[in-house]
DNA sequence: AAACTTATAGTACTTTTTACTTTAAGAAAA
DNA sequence: TTTTCTTAAAGTAAAAAGTACTATAAGTTT
């Protein structure tokens, strides 16, 4: 295979056709997160087709050939969810040699966050099952899916903790202690109520509304939205999202 | 092109022998930092063949077949640089449908920290030129790769606030002041010397040698070496590199 | 031996974090 | 209508961490 001879392949020094590099497989695969009544969620598929048939995984596809990634893990999302504009990111390429039955195939993997009581996924032809599983409770997964799971909540704790993507979790708008869930949820630890509330609001990046929330059995807390706008002015000034 | 039935290339439905989709180059690229005196360098070869014959690029090759994307990477690093065991991290991949004039090929990047005092990269057959250039100075580089060296960069920015990273770029015995020329350069910050030495060494995870330098025109400074032992032990305890 | 340079220790002040207590506001039950 | 209950929201005091310095020590060079 060329071991022996490392330069092999290296593109300044081979003689053959170009088209005969071109043996690898491409995908990408999406790690979709929702956040619901305090725990964190991901969207699974059943399988409907070999190989794996019948086994959950997380939704992906081949790219096509004329196909960008960040244009296919949108595909994909849209295809499955029916939502356009997800919040969806890159995280890590996964490429073990036999990673896949059939052939070398390599993966993107994305994960994408989204407020999941906008929508019921549907089943379909390519999916018999789709349904939403608590991150600590995840069944055997098809591939090497597990792994693409596990490195997805890795990258996105540690996103969470710089950027403001907790807000992608939820509703417009939302009270401030809905959004202290969000983030117990994403780092799986506890906040006090009072020091959450002033750390959040001297970041400046969410508005009150003159609205509070309704139909709930006590004092109905004020709702809020997050401010985009102002967050883009701030985010020079070193702001993180540390809690 | 199928993009009229987004089913089309579903690995669930189509029909076709899956070899027809594996039509995909794959390559790894290694952004390698270096760091002397006060800046941030990284590595760049001169091409010897077509495409970009004569430009600069950052060093990188076609994947094997049967080679795991992290050996691809350390393949790489050893035939170009001698050393082994060296630091490196996949940060993302790269794979717009035109970023390669002769075909589909993915790239797969890594970036890679090197103490630049071991060993003096040489020039081969496929790289007519090897040289170090500041990141502040960088020439114009074939295919993609200014984009990937800024992604790198962005990456390296992130990972040294929650990872003791900055080591990699020091020799194994060094004086705090050498330890804050890293951080300053990592991070394009100015850091008050008392300071800066009050909360690396309230971290405990650098341990004093009784040692000092020499050839200096004035009062030696003390030697230190990083303690993996010491900081595997305390990283649970939420350590973080924010300086 | 004096002058100079840099290491290292120390200190006083400010800001932020943490762990609470108190008060307010609405809903539901009596 | 009044009482009780639950949660929102504001406030507070102590501790910890961060910041901007000053002072002293330990070597080199002249």
């Amino acid at each position: 295979m060329g071991q022996n001879n490392p330069d092999r392949y290296f593109l300044s020094e081979n003689n053959l056709p170009f088209a005969d590099f071109l043996h690898f497989g491409l995908s990408v695969d999406c790690v979709i997160f929702g956040y619901h009544s305090g725990s964190l969620r991901v969207l699974l598929i059943q399988r409907g087709a070999e190989p794996f048939k019948d086994s959950w995984a997380i939704p992906g596809d081949l790219v096509y050939p004329d196909e960008d990634l960040n244009n296919s893990a949108n595909r994909i999302l849209t295809h499955l969810t029916g939502l356009k504009n997800i919040y969806f990111e890159q995280f890590h390429a996964f490429g073990s040699v036999d990673r896949h039955p059939v052939g070398r195939v390599i993966t993107i993997g994305y994960y994408s966050l989204v407020r999941s009581e906008n929508y019921q996924p549907v089943a379909s032809m390519w999916a018999k099952n789709v349904k939403w599983f608590d991150i600590e409770d995840l069944p055997k997964l098809a591939f090497d899916h597990s792994e693409i799971i596990n490195k997805a909540i890795l990258n996105l704790r540690k996103k969470v903790r710089t950027e403001p993507v907790g807000f992608e979790l939820l509703p417009e708008k939302f009270t401030l202690l809905e959004l202290q869930g969000v983030y117990e949820a994403l780092l799986s630890e506890r906040f006090d109520k009072p020091n959450f509330r002033k750390k959040i609001l001297s970041m400046n990046v969410i508005t009150p509304l003159n609205e509070v929330e309704t139909n709930v059995a006590h004092r109905p807390a004020k709702l809020f939205n997050f401010d985009k706008k102002r967050y883009d002015e701030l985010k020079n000034n070193e702001i993180t999202f540390e809690l």
